[in-house]
DNA sequence: TAGAGGATTGAT
DNA sequence: TCAATCCTCTAC
């Protein structure tokens, strides 16, 4: 069952990270479907220095992030990958999750052929690599995440709190002390975790 | 309008 | 350890 608007649009952006962690990531484009279990995620908030609003500065790239939650934000990074985010909280406030990694659901086939190999082997494991296999790009920015092409639903699957572990998030060194926080959220012990 | 750099990845 | 690769933001 797709989450409701309203899932997003509470206001703490790190216990959404959490309960994000088991659910299905969809999409649906050109009749072609893919998904996988959010395995990995990342809390960012407009308070800390690693987020791109951080002090509200607002630009053409991350403007999707002050709207309501329940969007997509997808940006290119490195020129080359596109990451997905999940805006949160209510408009004006510009929380946001990183999804880093899933586990392959459905669509197998599908995502190898995106991703031009043979073998699934960690084809989901990374948020530049998600994107691709899923299919996502900054065509999605925007878009709201109960649609028709892109969505995240509940498995019925409950991950529990022993299962999740916190830990420092990736590649942000530049955010000097807030690189610190423990905002990233994996499922123990998950083969296809980001490295 | 030029220049620097990035929430990454895969190969060396 | 390093290049790929290009969009975005900042400063001039």
């Amino acid at each position: 069952m797709k989450l409701k608007l309203s899932f997003y649009q509470r206001k703490q952006v790190t216990r959404i990270a959490k309960e994000l962690l088991g659910k299905g990531l969809f999409t649906s484009l050109n009749g072609k479907r893919a998904a996988g279990v959010i395995v990995e995620t990342e809390a960012y908030s407009y308070k800390e220095r690693g987020s791109h609003a951080f002090e509200n500065r607002m630009t053409k790239r991350n403007e999707v992030m002050f709207g309501e939650g329940g969007h997509a934000y997808v940006y290119l990074c490195y020129g080359i990958h596109n990451m997905f985010n999940v805006v949160t909280n209510k408009e004006g406030v510009a929380d946001a999750i990183l999804i880093r990694a899933l586990e392959p659901l459905e669509g197998l086939e599908l995502m190898m052929k995106r991703m031009g190999v043979a073998t699934p082997k960690r084809i989901t494991a990374g948020p530049g690599k998600l994107t691709k296999a899923m299919g996502i790009d900054r065509s999605l920015n925007g878009e709201e995440l109960d649609s028709d092409h892109l969505w995240i639903a509940d498995l019925g699957t409950t991950i529990l709190p022993s299962q999740i572990r916190a830990s420092p998030r990736i590649g942000i060194d530049y955010a000097g002390k807030d690189a610190l926080l423990p905002w990233r959220f994996t499922i123990k012990d998950n083969s296809w975790l980001s490295k």
